[in-house]
DNA sequence: CTACAGGTTAGAGTGCGCTCTAAGTCAACA
DNA sequence: TGTTGACTTAGAGCGCACTCTAACCTGTAG
């Protein structure tokens, strides 16, 4: 298939499949006779993994390592299982971080939705205070 | 306090108030004779719930719309909490997307720990289709 | 008086991950 | 034969969230 083929069914863009090849995330792929890309099926899974990996929040950087390892074949194993369990490690800490604001969302939440007349939480109270010099609207961060 | 005092308990550098401030996350901060901001303790709660909209992927328009409303007092509860019930169906969706992908690294990494002589994966079996036109190493992104 | 730490501003620069542009090539179809 | 439309490249541009610089001011300790 063609890079708008594999686009497509990738669901990223032709531009950021060139971009990953560019940096070294997707191998060079292989061109017919008009110097156009011809990629086979199998790339899929690997884009579906890199997917995973962003999704998880790893960085380019990270990816890059782990995908220069894979390229060198099943001599690197070791090194991209560590490189994965690190990776996990930091996912399960994040999942624990995410968890842990969510329970400050289901807080804040419960708190409007008590009373919603009177002046109930911290917020409403402190805006007596913090509500003064602010005229001055701030410039929007570029436009 | 002044700027550099909050800095260090909020976690945040003097250069991220001042940025804060200016973009309108947090308000205009009353100055002493010396035209230096002057904080009340009570900035360090907004300043920690900022931290958790922003460690759940919140952008700063968002809280930005958040801090605005709060600005205007009690009468924009309402506002403020669908602002977080919505954002709490974005969080629980990436919770869940993330709780998926730990599941796919799971397998991948027990795919890794089994044995560790063989070509055992879908990884090292595409190896030797993958690792070719390769040697070209691509432009570091800016360096 | 001097040195120094820490504050002030406007505005420039950074790192990330794309995203797009311009100018060209190529294959297929009316 | 023209005209789509998909592809090619190098390189510029963008949006986000900071992060830093330069030049200046102020309060305090030695």
């Amino acid at each position: 298939m063609k890079i708008g083929e594999l686009a497509k069914r990738a669901g990223l863009s032709a531009h950021t499949i060139r971009y990953y090849e560019r940096i070294g995330l997707l191998p060079g792929a292989p061109r017919n006779a008009s110097r156009q890309r011809e990629y086979d099926a199998s790339i899929l899974v690997w884009i579906a993994f890199l997917g995973r990996l962003r999704t998880t929040g790893m960085p380019i950087r990270d990816m890059l390592r782990y995908a220069q390892l894979r390229e060198r074949g099943s001599q690197t194993t070791e090194d991209r299982r560590l490189i994965l369990e690190q990776h996990r490690t930091n996912v399960r800490a994040r999942l624990a971080e995410l968890h842990d604001c969510l329970a400050v969302l289901d807080t804040k939440i419960a708190g409007y939705s008590g009373l919603n007349t009177v002046e109930k939480d911290n917020d409403a109270a402190r805006d007596h205070q913090t509500r003064h010099i602010r005229e001055t609207l701030a410039r929007p961060l570029k436009g």
